[in-house]
DNA sequence: CTTGACTCCGTACCATAGTACGGATGGCAA
DNA sequence: TTGCCATCCGTACTATGGTACGGAGTCAAG
């Protein structure tokens, strides 16, 4: 009842086959240990949630290797406590930048939702301008400019 | 002063030469008419904005598909501003949702930098249930339990 | 008119994240 | 024991968004 085939695990962790040993050549999970005798694979519940939880860390928008670093900073009682602190830091860090970066897209779309008439023609709606003159970045435009 | 070389218009739209090629291929701009002779490409300024745009399209989210979409749509009269709102309000929901479900990953990821204080054994990672049990799709899994 | 930088084109390559294929076994049940 | 589905493995292919390369042609300055 613990342990279950890949396609079983697969249809657990809302995952394809092939998408687990795909993972498992990637080192995202380990490949569960098979009956000597050349058998087939048997996951614990353990690697179903494994899987889970590397298509959650995906829909929040980390990579699988992303996804594999926050994987391992589960608390391992072997683990130098520091060193797993800071990795665990250093990925706030990271996931705050990608707050900072999504809400400036999400203010931009409001703002141009905000201004757009939402009917008639589109010469009526301000989102294309907005976008093509938005947040112009003229550094490299007036480099190029003292250039000519 | 309005046409320019590929180098200057990849300068002027802050992308690399070989992207504005690759650009032409995908057929999100077209390529400018060269000088009968075989010469080179000479960029309007028009042409430039377009890849502006692009750009802008993508830090807002959007593929190189929809931002060629949404290029077409400028193109056609026809278009009307209720399909590009509708497209940036998709958009702004799909943001929006993102920032949520980082929000709680930068919650976990607080909550176990505070009891790990950096020293001494690790407790256990609130990282893991904030991934694993967040968002739980029981369908698939309630059915492959009914089948056991 | 030669040099050197720029450009042309096709093609190959990179990373990411899978998906598909096909021949060889494995496991189970009638 | 036969039959059949599941699983095994390596390899190839997909899509996205580029980046790099190499040999040839072009342009402009000296």
């Amino acid at each position: 009842m613990n342990n279950v085939t890949i396609s079983k695990a697969a249809r657990r962790a809302g995952v394809g086959v092939e998408t687990i040993r795909f993972y498992e050549r990637k080192g995202l999970i380990e490949q569960p240990v098979k009956p000597l005798a050349g058998g087939f694979r048997s996951y614990p519940a353990e690697t179903v949630e494994r899987i889970r939880f590397i298509r959650q860390a995906q829909e929040l928008g980390f990579s699988l290797r992303e996804a594999g670093e926050l994987l391992s900073l589960r608390a391992d009682p072997e683990a130098d406590a520091a060193t797993v602190r800071a990795r665990a830091t250093h990925k706030l860090e990271d996931v705050e930048d990608k707050i900072a970066q999504l809400e400036q897209i999400r203010r931009a779309l409001m703002d141009l939702i905000a201004v757009c008439p939402g009917a008639g023609a589109l010469r009526a709606c301000s989102i294309m301008e907005a976008l093509t003159d938005m947040k112009e970045d003229n550094t490299i435009y007036e480099k190029d400019a003292r250039a000519e």
